[in-house]
DNA sequence: TAAACTAGTCTATAATGTAAACCAAAATCA
DNA sequence: TGATTTTGGTTTACATTATAGACTAGTTTA
């Protein structure tokens, strides 16, 4: 039991809980590098099931972490997903969180 | 829409859920860091409810991720929490899967 | 002996995630 | 042509899960 510990945990209690599922976070990190990525692009990279991915891309997008857009690509539906600006700084704001756990779990 | 992208988000979809609550998350980090801590020191570095508290960790020590003794300590129930092997491996793990989550997400 | 405090546990409720079933339209097949 | 398959998703029933307030059991203090 270490007193002269200072790490704030709570922090970590309070982590922005629509990123943190593991779900949303990959399609966060997805979009976070790039503009836009449709949900083929989605499915591929995440490797989510069709529901699941679009159950929590809705949930994103009611968090106005991301925006979707329907449109026909070849006579097919076609959406597109793209980050908010407000979805950028809280995935950057989480990944922060996530750095400052790691770091401070170093040396221990 | 990055193709050369070598991102493998399933990595991240398959993460710790034991450890991923960030209630639990926040006890393994306490307990990573010290030999054992008991109840009410559990309680005041992670700010959770004492329920809570006690729910998590009974579920931590159900994936023996950590061990429970309880004793008597000047005439109360006393109540020590302290990591496993297999907790600490795992705990390390999810440690340096989100560390690999900060280092993909830096530059982008 | 009543009241307040310690140290937790239990549990009802709400919230949440999951994937299989479903849908509409387009393309292909026979 | 009609039947079947494929595309591109959405809906929803179900199971899992987290939450905190109520509760328990015993102790100390007034």
């Amino acid at each position: 039991m270490n007193p002269d510990q200072p790490l704030d945990l709570s922090q970590l209690v309070e982590v922005d809980r629509i990123i943190h599922e593991p779900a949303r976070a990959a399609i966060m990190a997805v979009l976070y590098g790039v503009e836009s990525a449709d949900f083929k692009f989605l499915l591929e990279t995440t490797q989510l099931t069709k529901g699941n991915l679009s159950v929590h891309a809705r949930k994103l997008q009611a968090a106005e972490y991301l925006t979707i857009e329907k449109s026909f690509l070849n006579n097919y539906p076609h959406t597109r997903y793209s980050m908010t600006k407000l979805g950028r700084a809280a995935f950057k704001a989480y990944v922060e969180k996530l750095k400052w756990l790691s770091k401070a779990m170093e040396g221990k």
